[in-house]
DNA sequence: GGTTAATTTGCACATGTGTGCAATATGTGA
DNA sequence: TCACATATTGCACACATGTGCAAATTAACC
């Protein structure tokens, strides 16, 4: 065996290599390697003497470069519209748990606002992901195409209805709406307004599609319509508009909780309502807030165990078998009842 | 020039490479390549037929293989303890919005627990990252070492402390609590109680010794002292824990705003005191739900906004100069009185 | 057309890994 | 000691890209 030169001090500005380490330890690189391979074949001495070498030097393999040759990068992209956003957090952060237990590293996109933008979308796929998971219905058809012809498996979350290769899972946001409006007349109420969310998703159109559907049924009317942005201030600003008209709601329907809070807000701290004798409030995802004391808000639970539990499911099965068809699983909502109407 | 070969079909597993644009463009991959670097020289006809090439194929080039000549992956990991907690979730999606407009992309490490396992930043260092942003006081010396070793760049945020060669921002949480608990004492509490968070963190360690020194000063001592794990219901048991006392706390300073909500919501709804008259109630951080209304939370706020300021600002000059000595920044915390106390 | 300057092009290398393959070293049994 | 089986080792390639360099082509000008 060849003598060790003397150890070279590697550039401070670059990182730590097998090379490095194999020059160090005075063994060739492909021992350096299999050092780190599990099951790979390497005299116990020697393997001893790399590792310590290694901690020495505080050597890592590069799994960029090993993902060069293995075509697996292990990073997946959770795109999500709005992180500020509790339920949207709350899923995001369930996702970089579950995908972290099967070796997955989550690359997280998305700002404050609320609409994605594609161009971002695009950019992150320069990478090679394992998979992308877009928070949102609402995406380009002409995207989705892209990711398939880069091979980029994609999942969309919060879409209920099919879209071509595509795998899709969300509740059913028509059946959920119809479920609080009809809630609501069952109670009684006739003046319902309605507080929709950012219009280009597919979760305010389904939604709105399921009150009015139920309304109509009815034969009732909406008493109001107005929209936000998903928000608490949102929420907060559309209710007063809607309570202020002369003919006042009696019950709100509101695209998800946040927003419903803010109504709720407003109508008993802005404008001294009593909730629910004078106005009823019902909400959609059921976020751990709801539920606190002093909201105590109905809500139309869009479980987001379930959610992910088939997000991850959907995936393993694509990594199984990358070219089966796309598939759509849709999550029942239920109506959580509480103190709010 | 040579004729292009008859459309080779890239086996659909596979990732579409600039050699397969090369070959069906009938051009050099080369030629491919400078067609995506800007200021690079190709014809411009031989650019358009790349580009429709590309285009038909889905191409892009990968970051990943890359960054292995560039020795920049651009992306920066962002470790955070609960994503389940508002504050963290949103100073990540801040951090998260800061970064992409730099270019760089968020690996987003941390679970719905709240303290962070060294296992798993240790393991994410396997990618050659171009900086890691920690969210939590608390962390290995060891750990810091091995990124430095590995020449990743590292930023502790909610520390104050400094700490060899890394560079460290948070507030001053000593006298933040300070803060808070003269506040108290001036509005004339005398039995004041402290509910505290995780006690590994620094932010809690830091905040409990504030509180106690302000106590003590004043010649007081704390009527209660529980401990919970940052959350609402965390912070609405040990609140329970402290007013079901023999003699009941006038007073209560939690050590961040969501256990201060949940305490709140003990008081009224569980035990039916007023707030501020039968207690007083203080947080820390001042998250955008202590404004609400139905709060009106008096708080401590840790500024978000300063925070990612600092942080990114801090990134950027560590970039200008990798060598450069660790750095402690402190921002000021600010008293900000509403509804509670 | 001839000379010179400018542009374009392809080759080849470097980046850090994991691994198949053949060669070598080590161990075992008679 | 020899024959044979097994364990270990190093070479060389593949992965996908960006770029320096020299050769080749084109443009410009007289």
């Amino acid at each position: 065996m060849t003598t060790a030169p003397p150890a070279p001090v590697p550039p401070p500005s670059r990182r730590v290599t097998a090379d490095d380490v194999a020059r160090l330890a005075g063994v060739s690189r492909s021992a350096v390697s299999r050092t780190f391979t599990p099951g790979a074949s390497v005299a116990a001495d020697k393997r001893e003497r790399i590792l310590a070498v290694a901690e020495h030097l505080g050597y890592r393999p590069n799994s960029l470069a090993a993902s060069l040759k293995s075509q697996s990068s292990n990073l997946v992209a959770i795109v999500t519209g709005n992180l500020g956003n509790h339920y949207d957090s709350v899923i995001t952060a369930e996702l970089v748990k579950r995908l972290a237990d099967i070796g997955k590293w989550a690359v997280v996109l998305g700002d404050t606002s609320g609409d994605i933008s594609n161009y971002d979308i695009l950019d992150v796929l320069a990478y090679p992901l394992d998979a992308m998971i877009i928070r949102a219905g609402s995406i380009d058809e002409d995207t989705a195409r892209k990711c398939m012809k880069l091979n980029v498996p994609l999942i969309l979350s919060g879409r209920s209805t099919p879209m071509d290769g595509v795998d899709c899972v969300g509740c059913d946001n028509v059946g959920g709406a119809r479920l609080a409006t009809q809630e609501l007349i069952r109670r009684g109420r006739t003046r319902i307004g309605y507080i929709g969310g950012i219009k280009s998703l597919t979760s305010e159109q389904e939604r709105h599609d399921g009150f009015l559907s139920a309304l109509s049924e009815a034969g009732l009317a909406p008493a109001a319509l107005e929209w936000a942005d998903f928000s608490f201030e949102g929420g907060h600003a559309a209710a007063l508009r809607c309570l202020n008209r002369t003919t006042r709601p009696d019950a709100l329907f509101c695209c998800n909780d946040i927003m419903a809070i803010g109504a709720l807000n407003a109508a008993r701290h802005a404008l001294g309502l009593q909730v629910p004798e004078d106005l009823a409030v019902i909400g959609f995802d059921d976020i751990a807030m709801a539920g606190w004391p002093c909201f105590g808000l109905t809500t139309i639970r869009n479980s987001i165990t379930n959610t992910v539990d088939t997000i991850m499911d959907l995936l393993e099965s694509r990594f199984l078998h990358p070219d089966r068809a796309g598939e759509t699983r849709c999550i029942d909502p239920i109506l959580i009842s509480r103190d709010t109407h």
